[in-house]
Parts: C-alpha cells; structure tokens; sequence
DNA sequence: TACGTCGGTTAGTTTACTTCA
DNA sequence: CTTGAAGTAAACTAACCGACG
C-alpha cells in the first residue's frame, strides 16, 4: 500500500492510502509534528492524535455520488451523435432537423428503446480503422452498474455471461469495469481528500487555539500548573464546537502517547475530543 | 509465459456557455 | 429584445497502452 503524505498547517503529517483496493478503506493517520515555536517544550504537553479512516464506513461507491455536472443527472444511454461513425442510427435523425439537440437525443432513446437495440461496436469490420466510441445504453449501463455493485471485479466466466447478455464482447465488459473501478477510485480520493481538508482546517484552528491558550498561561505566570488545572479544567480543549463532546477528567486518563508527557502538569492528563471526520458519526456541518 | 489489474493517456461525444447575425 | 446557429471549453467516458504482480 502506497502512502502519500503531506504536513498540513496544524502541524500534523497527515498519511493517506488504501487498505486494498477492493474494500476501499482508506486509512489515514495523523502524526503530531507540531513545528510550532510555542510548543510544548516545557514539559507542556503536545495533543496526540490518531485518527483512522479504516474504522469508518465512508459511502462506498461513487456511483451514488455520481451525478451529472450541475447535479443534473446526465442521460447515459444517449446514442452516438449523427457524425458518430458508430452511430446504430446514424439515419435516425437528419443533421438539418428542426429540432434542438436534446430533443433528437429523446427521440432517439425512445426509437432505441422500441427497437431494444444495443449498440454492438467496432465490429469486427471496422478493424484497422481508427478508434470508434460507443455509447451504452441506458439498460446496459443499468446492468453494468448493478454487477459493479455485487463485484467490482469479474472472473471470466462472468465477464463471458455479461458480454453475452449485453451484447457486448467481453474486452468491451473487461474495459467497463476498468474504467469504473478507476472513477470509483477517483471519486473516493477526492472525497478523502475532502475529509482530511476539513480535518486539516479543524486541527489548524485547534493548534492556533492552543498556542494562543499557552501563551496566556504564560504571561500569567501560575505558581503552579495544579493551580492552573484547577481554575482551567481540561474540557476546554474540545475541538469541534459542533459535537459539543468534551474529554472529560475520566476520558483518556492516563492515555497519555508519545505526544504527551505522562505526569506532566500540563499534559493535561486527558486527550481532549479532537474531532475525527472519519469518525461513525456523521460530521458536523460546522465541520 | 500468460493473464488480470492498474495508472495514465487518447480521443469521441455531449453539454453549457458565449458570441453574433 | 429575442432567437437560433455557430464556435468553444470543459466534462465524461470508451478504448488503448505499458507496467506490474
């Protein structure tokens, strides 16, 4: 599994990859490397954090978030254009028609769907020429789009029963599911991607918030860190103002990782809720 | 070696938008 | 001002290629 990794504002190296393609877990860490000049140096007490996407049920595939440009859903089983050189009805409408573009689209989806015609293209006469597109239609992608949900991938006998089914060659059922493994794949990086933005954002506001709250414990000068504790408690290092969940004094207690100093004053003996956008729960919007 | 999958790329098609007569 | 045609950029996606296990 290949990591990417990347050192955010908060200070935090933030790790992404894929636990398997198959499953589509994505696991994401974040290393505490606060590189800022106020930290903890003096026995204060640095937040450890560890999040993990692989705990988290991210909506699985990107066929559901796939819509249209403009959430206006895209008509899939739109035959070839009059140009196409692929076209099944290259005749089914003339270029000088009257009517608009996507008025010729309806009508030819309502032709083809009377007709229960699939585009069977590049035969095998068209070898040597140069490459030819198809269009699916609206059924064969239904149908494709159902197998992907039942397997993202097909052993030989299925691809052979699907092409036949289809009216497709298998090669041509062998490139669907390629490509839609990689838009899956692409749709899914973009939404970690989104995730760990956010999380990235939240954690950058959270390292501002604690500097700035150490720097005030600085110039106040406490005669002592209990002193301190006691007037400060330890719940005020919540992180997401949205979940309003806060690490209480029994919350993480002695949990004190490596980012921390166990025993320390200002460890703050708990780790505060820092928020997890990979957590089960859906994120606050706030988020 | 053969095979399947992947990442990357190419190219055909469609859509949305702009411009202009 | 409205309308329709033409042009264009962007998005989508089938198909292809080479690398890899």
């Amino acid at each position: 599994m290949g990591g990417e990794g990347m050192i955010c504002d908060s200070g935090l190296v933030l790790r992404l990859g894929y636990e398997g393609w198959a499953s589509l877990q994505p696991c994401v860490k974040l290393e505490p490397s606060i590189p800022c000049s106020a930290s903890p140096a003096e026995g204060s007490a640095e937040p450890s954090l560890s999040l993990s996407l692989s705990e988290v049920a991210v909506p699985r595939a990107a066929a559901e978030v796939d819509a249209g440009r403009g959430g206006e859903p895209r008509v899939l089983a739109r035959q070839s254009s009059p140009h196409s050189a692929v076209s099944s009805f290259s005749g089914a409408y003339p270029a000088s028609s009257g009517a608009t573009k996507r008025e010729k689209d309806v009508v030819s989806e309502e032709v083809e769907a009377e007709r229960g015609v699939s585009c069977r293209a590049s035969d095998e006469e068209e070898e040597g020429s140069a490459r030819k597109k198809l269009r699916l239609t609206k059924a064969q992608s239904a149908l494709l789009e159902d197998m992907f949900r039942e397997h993202s991938t097909l052993n030989p006998k299925q691809k052979q029963a699907l092409a036949k089914q289809l009216n497709l060659r298998p090669r041509q059922v062998e490139v669907w599911f390629q490509n839609r493994r990689a838009r899956t794949k692409l749709k899914q990086t973009e939404m970690d991607c989104e995730l760990l933005r956010r999380c990235c954002e939240s954690l950058t506001d959270e390292n501002r918030r604690l500097q700035k709250e150490l720097q005030e414990l600085k110039a106040l000068k406490f005669p002592s860190p209990a002193l301190y504790m006691q007037l400060r408690p330890p719940a005020t290092l919540t992180m997401c103002p949205s979940c309003e969940r806060m690490a209480g004094p029994a919350a993480g207690a002695g949990d004190v990782t490596k980012g921390g100093v166990a025993g320390a004053p200002f460890a703050t003996a708990t780790r505060a809720h820092f928020y997890n956008p990979f957590a089960a729960h859906p994120p606050p919007a706030a988020c």
